[in-house]
DNA sequence: AACACGGGGGC
DNA sequence: GCCCCAGTGTT
């Protein structure tokens, strides 16, 4: 009996599976749900690296999901300032406080499915590897690698039909999260989206894309969109040792994140340059920072000696400022008046 | 199906 | 600078 994919594959995870925070060894009990849940969440669209020290400070200052779903709301959103797309801490809250309500996080796909910010992925992905189903686990990783391994070169979107299909057809009943995780790292270590390392791959043999000789052209993407330049100004309101910062409304650009003042500028529109209070302003520089669908010149100006603008908001003391949660386009506008 | 939604890592 | 990333929710 030849072997399998799967067993090729999670013979290579037994011997070569990162280290990390949210992780089980392989062939041993699954991690808590909670850190599978949490660590899933915050990897969506986002690096290992980067949310390393976010999932250390969570799971410190909040040990269970009881214990975060008890948090403010405007808590989790200050602890999750920098790691971007809040509105996964938006849901994260509101998911955690159904989990909690429930007793306890449910162990199917099709009711993690149903769970605010689970999607697709996360929620095959949390039954795979905190409660041991067979889930069929499809991240970009995967997308890449299946793509490769079976040399489906239809551009994605379209493609991820016919990855899915092929996904499925190799994963595997037993040790469906270890496989979902030795696929990832498979991915993001040797199958990587740039000059993948074949002579180290456990697939190479099998892979398709690796027989044509140019596996790095796999998987298609469709040709993306020009970023456009958006310009706007941000207001820094200050008064004895305090800045005034105001809260974002609503589930768009940077919603419930605290923030400066700004003109009303957004991914589709200049903002119009009116201050939300008259006097004299100073310049302080420009931030340059760079959304997902538009970059933005962020013109930030100050009035010191201020008074209290008519609208909602609130005094914070500038020494603490680093504790406001300032999401990191305001970080960085803080950092310019403060460095000025 | 297309779009909105952040930020940082890696080269 | 550019490309990419353990995607989801809305339209």
């Amino acid at each position: 009996m030849a072997a399998t994919v799967s067993d090729i594959l999670l013979d290579w995870y037994d011997r070569h599976a990162r280290d990390l925070p949210w992780r089980a060894p392989p062939g041993t009990p699954p991690p808590d749900p909670y850190r599978v849940w949490l660590s899933e969440v915050m990897l969506q669209q986002t690096t290992v690296a980067a949310v390393k020290p976010y999932f250390e400070a969570f799971t410190r200052r909040w040990p269970d999901v009881a214990a975060l779903a008890a948090a403010p709301e405007d808590d989790v959103m200050a602890a999750w300032a920098g790691l971007g797309y809040y509105s996964r801490a938006r849901n994260l809250v509101k998911c955690a406080r159904a989990v909690a309500a429930r007793g306890g996080f449910p162990t199917t796909e099709t009711e993690l499915r149903e769970l605010p910010g689970l999607g697709a992925y996360t929620a095959a992905a949390v039954a795979a590897i905190a409660f041991a189903q067979r889930a069929v686990v499809v991240d970009a990783n995967v997308e890449r690698v299946v793509a490769r391994l079976f040399a489906i070169d239809t551009p994605i979107p379209a493609a991820r039909k016919p990855i899915r299909v092929a996904a499925d057809a190799i994963t595997p009943a037993r040790r469906a999260g270890d496989f979902a995780q030795a696929m990832m790292d498979l991915g993001s270590s040797v199958c990587t989206a740039r000059e993948p390392k074949c002579l180290l791959c456990p697939l190479a043999k099998t892979c398709k894309a690796r027989a044509t000789g140019d596996p790095a052209r796999l998987p298609v993407k469709a040709p993306k969109k020009p970023k456009p330049l958006r310009r706007g100004r941000a207001f820094w309101i200050e008064r004895e040792g305090e800045v005034w910062l105001v809260r974002r409304e609503g589930k768009g650009m940077l919603g419930g994140m605290r923030a400066l003042p700004d003109d009303g500028w957004s991914a589709r529109a200049d903002g119009t340059g009116e201050a939300p209070m008259p006097g004299t302003w100073e310049s302080a520089g420009v931030v340059r920072h760079v959304f997902t669908h538009a970059a933005l010149e962020l013109s930030v100006v100050v009035q010191r000696n201020a008074p209290a603008p008519d609208a909602q908001g609130e005094w914070w003391p500038i020494d603490r400022i680093d504790d406001a949660g300032l999401p990191t386009l305001f970080a960085k506008a803080a950092r310019l008046v403060l460095a000025g």
